[in-house]
DNA sequence: TACCAGGTGGGAA
DNA sequence: TTCCCACATGGT
């Protein structure tokens, strides 16, 4: 069994494991999918979703249903409101840029890439799960498991590679599903016991 | 109390 | 290039 062959087997076991992620549009009282995203994937960064929806929750409350519509207020009400999100100076920041993208026409992942605040898995966030834009998000559960369950650490443009697959339901659930993953089996101290993927896992095996 | 969560930027080595 | 730390809040 090749690595691509692997990583396939590894996307049905979680598949079938966990079932479809659907991680993006979740609707909440955000008009467009696109700005959803836009929103979730900036606010996420670091914290749980938990929080996220705290912040969303009181967009609802405010009736706010566009990164416009938010982005028209002052800095010093964007703090209150994101505040369950941390970090929310740069935040704020951050979707300020990203709405500048978004107004000149120049959306691309190297544009984004530009915006302070946003960093390679962000901007993929964005790209694939706003746009469907076929590109693998790379994230620190993605390296933890690619470690452990091939046994080495290639660069990240390599490992984007093995991974990839020119499918967005493949490419939107993998990302969602290694994060699942993550979270209930490959934590820092991992429990392979019940691992999904623990037969073809080198880690697991050892 | 300590650690972690759907990261990123910047400075030091 | 790589490593380390600050950024800040909420849940367990």
């Amino acid at each position: 069994m090749d690595l691509k062959e692997k990583v396939y087997w590894a996307f049905l076991k979680l598949l079938c494991a966990f079932g479809r992620q659907n991680w993006w549009p979740r609707i909440w009282n955000i008009a467009s999918v696109e700005d959803e995203v836009i929103l979730g994937a900036v606010l996420t960064q670091n914290v749980s979703w938990k929080n996220v929806e705290r912040v969303l929750e009181n967009l609802k409350q405010m009736g706010i249903r566009s990164l416009e519509d938010l982005l028209k207020f002052e800095d010093e009400v964007l703090e209150e409101l994101l505040k369950p999100t941390a970090f929310v100076k740069r935040k704020i920041k951050t979707l300020r840029g990203i709405f500048g993208v978004l107004r000149s026409g120049n959306l691309s992942r190297e544009e984004l890439l530009k915006v302070y605040g946003v960093g390679e898995e962000t901007a993929d966030v964005i790209m694939l799960y706003a746009y469907n834009f076929p590109t693998f998000v790379i994230d620190e559960y993605t390296i933890r498991w690619f470690v452990r369950f091939f046994g080495f650490l290639p660069k990240k443009g390599e490992i984007r590679e093995i991974l990839h697959f020119e499918d967005l339901f493949y490419l939107k659930e993998m990302h969602a599903l290694i994060d699942e993953l993550g979270k209930r089996f490959c934590k820092k101290e991992p429990l392979c016991e019940n691992c999904p993927l623990r037969f073809k896992c080198s880690f697991a095996r050892k």
